[in-house]
DNA sequence: TTGAAAGCGATACCAC
DNA sequence: GTGGTATCGCTTTCAA
């Protein structure tokens, strides 16, 4: 059996010649606001629909140069932050009539090789998630000339904006949270090594600490920001690192495999035997067998920000734009409450 | 101060004026294959980085239809599954050249609109996680000639492949496996009434229950496919509804939501007192808080199969295609297993 | 190997 | 209100 030709769309100039007009009038009839008889237009939109006509945007493209897509760059793996990320995204971006393209990207390695591609599809804006690590990658990267926003990054250009969390701050209100509900030895669980987040946490958590006098910090170091990982460093690594009774961990994946290794490798209780917090506050931290101490990050917000960005580096592209710091708060639960009624 | 300009990207022709050779030649530099000589190359390939010549796909697709830009539709909200679906998505359509373009929707509803959106930048094809649910959608559908890859739909048509889960068959082993383990009163925990997934796996469950002589199950009715609603469903239906000892969910987080009912509300014990079991196989699946006894549906499976088929329409478009079934397998984990040394 | 020219499908501007 | 025409940036075909 022969295969079909490839599916032909039927354009304007197909439609104007089956309903006896110019294509310019098939033109105005789809642009909202233009000027035609209602004879003219009842014509096209019958023989528009006979042919089943689409009108493509791509020759408004080619035109314009603006596309009405935004890339979206995202970094893998078991995160569930990133995906209300994502989906608050769409949200948002829908009714400004934007699409999404989406990608997945490991590191930042190779980011401009993406960017290229991306480029040839003539993207609007790049949101990545994935944070922009090296000097050389944001040199590269400004070379396309395409509004970038990167999240907790520390490298920035005129064409690219870092927004972050108050890593500094809310990890400071978390280590007094910790000290006030009794903690005396302290851990913090970091994420990979080059995660700038993962390290303004970690630093904003230290000094909290030692302006109250503790000077001691287990550092324990995951390999990736997954369940599976928090879980293996907290097992093997708990004991030999000298029994904490608190662990602040980097994001909340991380606290969730913390809390479990706690539990059902160590036999310990939470927060009975071990106060445990993280970052980020995804749904899975208020679901019960967790009840998870956090920071919240609203999406909502943090999107409405980027967007806010956005808006500005397209309406004055290459100009330097400030960047943003959101304010996270601490979400108190039972993973760091002893006197909480909660069964386990 | 005054906004720039929108950014210009050079042209191809850009890059002729300043190399000082035609058009073509640019344009056979940048077509592997193409043949142009090395003297030429070289001219063309330093005015291109001179002026950061990046050449646009855009034309080609205006000439040729295609966009290698493949839709992903996903019905939102709180199924981790969805997240794990984009982005094995992204790694199998990746190394095929193709790049995403990612739309949420609440439901069928509307979905029209979106595919009109969608042919308007020449999408090659449509995949939904989203079920179309009514005869008329599909047939709006069609009318797009657009391929549609769409999960545990009844509906299709030419256009339209369904690729299900052995919904009834999985579900029917897993009313088995809750036999073995000496459940006697079974409860069904369904999804959302116009769910074919839900629909299809309370079916085979009942079958099953009823060859094996068990005549009595109760349904329970969640509202959204969410954690929340398993867990209210649960804490309100399941005393007056006459206390199963066994439950089985729709999907994996409603059962999570029922496991945390069960535990902190009504103060039973998983699996001690009743035992739950899920579908999916979401990474929560096997935290340790849950360990969830469930249905495997590998992504990675899932999407090979969507792209199998999904050539074989873009290769022979308008031709009927089958619809597919995958086969999802038992996961036996501690929530179904009373002897299990886990603790709680 | 090279360059000139056609063509893809829309919008915008121009006379009429 | 209408139709003709230029235009965007490529790939492809055809002559040289």
């Amino acid at each position: 059996m022969k295969a079909h030709p490839a599916r032909k769309y039927a354009s304007s100039t197909d439609v104007a010649r089956l309903a006896g007009v110019s294509q310019s009038a098939v033109s105005r009839t789809f642009t909202p606001g233009a000027s035609v008889s209602a004879a003219t237009r009842a014509k096209v939109l019958q023989a528009a629909s006979a042919l089943e006509y689409q009108p493509s945007i791509i020759p408004q493209i080619m035109l314009s140069g603006k596309s009405k897509l935004i890339a979206v760059v995202l970094g893998g793996l078991g995160n569930p932050y990133y995906a209300e990320f994502l989906q608050e995204l769409a949200q948002q971006l829908e009714p400004r009539g934007y699409k999404m393209i989406v990608l997945y990207a490991q590191s930042d390695y190779g980011f401009e090789v993406l960017a290229a591609q991306l480029a040839s599809y003539r993207v609007d804006a790049i949101i990545s998630a994935l944070a922009v690590l090296s000097s050389t990658s944001a040199s590269e990267l400004t070379a396309f000339k395409i509004p970038i926003i990167t999240f907790n990054s520390d490298e920035r250009s005129p064409w690219i904006v870092s927004i972050s969390a108050n890593n500094r701050h809310a990890s400071a209100q978390m280590a007094q949270h910790l000290l006030a509900r009794g903690a005396k030895r302290f851990a913090f669980l970091c994420g990979p090594v080059d995660s700038p987040a993962s390290q303004h946490r970690l630093a904003g958590f230290r000094t909290a600490l030692q302006q109250a006098g503790v000077e001691q910090l287990i550092v324990l170091q995951a390999d990736h920001f997954t369940y599976e990982s928090g879980f293996e460093t907290t097992k093997q690594c708990f004991v030999e690192a000298g029994k904490p009774d608190a662990i602040y961990c980097a994001n909340d994946v991380l606290a969730m495999g913390a809390m479990d290794a706690l539990r059902f490798s160590l036999g310990l209780n939470v927060p009975k035997d071990v106060l445990v917090a993280g970052f980020d506050d995804i749904p899975e931290a208020s679901w019960l067998s967790y009840d998870l101490t956090t920071i919240t990050q609203p999406p909502v917000l943090l999107v409405k920000t980027a967007l806010r960005v956005l808006e500005k580096m397209l309406a004055q592209p290459g100009q330097k734009q400030l960047s943003v710091t959101l304010k996270g708060e601490l979400v108190e639960r039972s993973s760091t409450n002893r006197s909480s009624s909660r069964k386990a």
